[in-house]
DNA sequence: TTGTTATTTTAGTATTTGCTAAATTAAGCA
DNA sequence: TGCTTAATTTAGCAAATACTAAAATAACAA
């Protein structure tokens, strides 16, 4: 789960925004952004080694999109997070709702 | 959204994992790490900063649990990015779906 | 070929991060 | 009042990070 520090900097989840609404060439991208096109290079290389984004080569342009793989892995934990919370307020209300109770534990 | 920032540290991870199980004092927290208990105080502040994570005083312990506040922010960015994800996959469903089509752009 | 465009890689550097050890704060107990 | 327990804060340091500038790669165009 290295994709947390991939998308931990700034300018990289404004990458992957950018790429949630279509793929874009590694020049498109440097150009939303105020450095240098080796600093966004140096940035996707992080993204892609994470799995969240991919790309392909098109003449002499490399064109990314957003990578599935990490997408549904990010989700994944994510939600897990969620589940278990979400049971846990469940066990909770359940406890509250009981008659009156001797309980207040310690 | 500095909360990528606080999950992209494993430890950190770990914790919130932990706190999703259930409410954890500070030093309950720090038995399930091989970290001093400095360190992992420095990881909740920073959690804390972040909004994953809240405390309440229960005499001279600190009682962590998951901030409601943090966990819908996260859920809501990645929630996000998969709307806008699932639009471009029907669109290109949509594209593909077409008649025979003269187009191949480029 | 030589030049141009698009991109990556390497080197070097300033800043940030995660850790330990030591000092500090604060509540409960003798 | 001290001691003990629980936790945080501070100082200092080694490792990691994000950047720029410069060099290297590679495809297309003249």
């Amino acid at each position: 789960m290295s994709i947390f520090a991939a998308l931990a900097d700034p300018t990289r989840r404004g990458i992957v925004e950018s790429l949630a609404r279509g793929a874009l060439s590694s020049g498109e991208i440097a150009d939303q952004f105020d450095i240098s096109a080796s600093a966004i290079s140096q940035h996707l290389k992080v993204l892609r080694e994470a799995q969240m984004v991919r790309v392909r080569a098109e003449a002499q342009r490399r064109i990314y999109e957003l990578d599935p793989q990490g997408v549904n892995e990010l989700a994944g934990w994510v939600d897990e997070l969620r589940s278990y919370w979400a049971t846990r307020f469940d066990a909770l209300e359940a406890e509250l709702r009981k008659p009156a109770g001797k309980s207040r534990k310690r």
